[in-house]
DNA sequence: CAAATATCTTGAACAACGTTCAGAGACAAG
DNA sequence: CTTGTCTCTGAACGTTGTTCAAGATATTTG
């Protein structure tokens, strides 16, 4: 009774372990279910007994991506900084980890989920729980805020700097320059620290 | 000796029309060349006589749609507001150009180029005229600055909204909610116009 | 332990995709 | 009208993700 679970859970992991190798070698775009099948070496059919599709495996490496950046930015960001250091420790946190980890990073909002199928639960709580990491200096910056305000703003903060850190590794558009990029997203984050407390609007 | 270089100018015409109209209604991820060449009445090859690559193809539509953008947010913004009035203009035509026209918006970050083909000249001067658009007002803000500070700075403040705003309608990551994604872009441009001038940093 | 049964693994086959190209067809020149 | 040149056509190709009958393997039963 307890080999079949034992060899499905490997199964899971070699797969998984597999899929990440070919991201941070290829990138997303490169990753095959061939390609990734053979390098776990198992048959190609054998991922889809491990998993529903080639769509919820990437979510599952998406998954641990989130669970390390997750850790990364509690490191870098200790709770006895004063509020609005701690702010531009969460940024250069979130900017060395897009360039340390970039195609697992870069998986994180490459990957699409077809039309129907929903994101899962836990994927959108590991996604709160970062969100809460910026909520908290956060609260002690702009204590008019409620809870609904501050959750609200905290989003709003971290999409500013991940849209910076997105455009300048991706390079579609022009973005700003690698080299720029951490000085620029700590500019970016201590001009809102320091416009927060004078604003009476959100 | 007209009728031939007439017909494929038609050509062209006809499939940039119905590329736009199949990314319309079904979005990028949707857009298939049957379909495509089906909605244009034309053979599936011709597509590859009027354009190098679908991926081709589709950079023509985007081009197109940031003409448009720029179009819009000369009109949203014009040059007798105050700088920090114009600045607000400008993410505020933003919001509302992606929320206008979403699925063409959504093409212009979603498409990516095979590996080693390159972003064609004419779209990296569409950008940079945008970026102008923003370091005008700017350049009033921050007399400081110097013109390659001014373009750094304008390319981290466009980057920060776009992000709010393109995590917010993509709902990959938690993004902000679509109802308070206006009053977010306009309070963090504000607090951003707000911090600037205390700032010596950059 | 051996036979029977349940389960999983395998890779050929499938449908759908972007792309190619030999042949059919349309146009210009003689 | 005939000839030659260019263009348009859609069947065919290689490569995707996904499925599934058949063989291999583990578990249960006698």
């Amino acid at each position: 009774m307890g080999k079949r679970e034992e060899s499905r859970e490997e199964l899971r992991r070699r797969l998984l372990d597999a899929a990440e190798r070919r991201i941070v070698e290829g990138g997303l775009g490169g990753l095959r279910a061939r390609d990734l099948t053979a390098e776990a070496g198992v048959a190609l059919g054998s991922l889809y007994s491990a998993f529903e599709s080639l769509d919820l495996l990437i979510l599952q490496v998406n998954a641990r991506t989130l669970a390390r950046l997750d850790e990364r930015l509690r490191h870098a960001a200790p709770e006895d900084l004063p509020p609005a250091e701690r702010m531009v420790a969460l940024a250069r946190g979130y900017v060395r980890f897009a360039l340390a980890e970039r195609p697992l990073w870069a998986a994180l909002f490459d990957h699409r989920l077809p039309e129907g199928v929903p994101v899962p639960e836990d994927h959108r709580e590991a996604h709160v729980r970062i969100m809460r990491l910026i909520a908290g200096p956060l609260a002690r910056l702009r204590p008019d805020l409620g809870p609904e305000g501050l959750s609200l703003r905290a989003r709003t903060l971290f999409a500013a700097v991940h849209g910076v850190v997105h455009l300048s590794l991706t390079g579609q558009f022009v973005g700003t320059p690698r080299e720029a990029l951490e000085d620029e997203v700590v500019a970016l984050v201590q001009s809102l620290v320091r416009g927060i407390p004078a604003s009476a609007s959100g």
